[in-house]
DNA sequence: CTTGACATTGCACCTAGGTGCAACCTCGAT
DNA sequence: ATCGAGGTTGCACCTAGGTGCAATGTCAAG
């Protein structure tokens, strides 16, 4: 067995902050395995895997809550298929409607732009007033 | 010069809580006309096309803060293009970064469930083996 | 033995966009 | 005159994901 970090040579491992993972604590997320003689965190190296599982999880949009579910089902052992499963559906579904939502938004700010571009130097700004008119 | 409103008449025609129109008021983004009497807040109907602005702005993606500056430049007034492109530009510029980061997370929860479905009935999650094991 | 770096705790604060509550005041109808 | 609906205020709280700080304890080097 490998040796145990300190909670700062946690966080330079994993590059997080150590504010971070006393907060990761806090909500039950990463736990320290241990505690030294003088009461300072002491985590294993499945903690850093944890720490790179979350970081990734997070880089496509999972929740801190979402992945406490992803990680639930068994200390160091990964959970079941049939229980990720849902989540990522879950996940995609969110997705899928944040993407058209932006594409409208998308439509909507160019032609507004577009609309600037035609009158520029106008007193007025027409887009505003457009925006102001909707119903 | 038509009725002034109060604030309950005003949170019904922009369909508004009325705790949110104090809040407005609180972050100066919708202050009331004037004051009755007995100090209750009354709006002029202005008021209710800047709130229909403030919804419109808010669903393409522009923060209270932004709505703040599109406002600014006078009381009544729509403020002038060259004023309102900036935000615009720089909005679509975010919309257009979400949007390819969002694509890229479809792609990688979408290679993830098909995995996910490619080994039902396993044991071992392979989907969040692999996220564990990402660098 | 002292010094400095690093650890501990609890608690408050941050953004953004609000919600909820207690204590009190005003208005219109009866 | 009284009652209830709806207004006023200030203040605390909410989510999510943290950050910052003060007061204190521990560890290793010189």
């Amino acid at each position: 067995m490998s040796k145990q970090l300190t909670i700062s040579e946690l966080a330079k491992a994993a590059d997080i902050p150590i504010s971070t993972l006393r907060y990761y604590e806090r909500i039950r997320l990463v736990e320290p395995e241990d505690r030294s003689c003088g009461n300072y965190r002491l985590y294993g190296d499945q903690s850093l895997k944890k720490l790179k599982f979350i970081r990734a999880a997070q880089a496509i949009g999972f929740t801190l809550e979402d992945i406490k579910s992803l990680l639930a089902d068994g200390e160091g052992k990964a959970p079941t298929c049939g229980n990720v499963q849902g989540l990522i559906e879950a996940r995609l579904t969110d997705v899928e409607e944040r993407l058209k939502d932006l594409r409208h938004v998308r439509k909507v700010l160019k032609s507004a732009l577009e609309q600037c571009h035609r009158q520029k130097n106008s007193d007025c700004c027409q887009v505003v007033a457009d925006l102001r008119n909707k119903k």
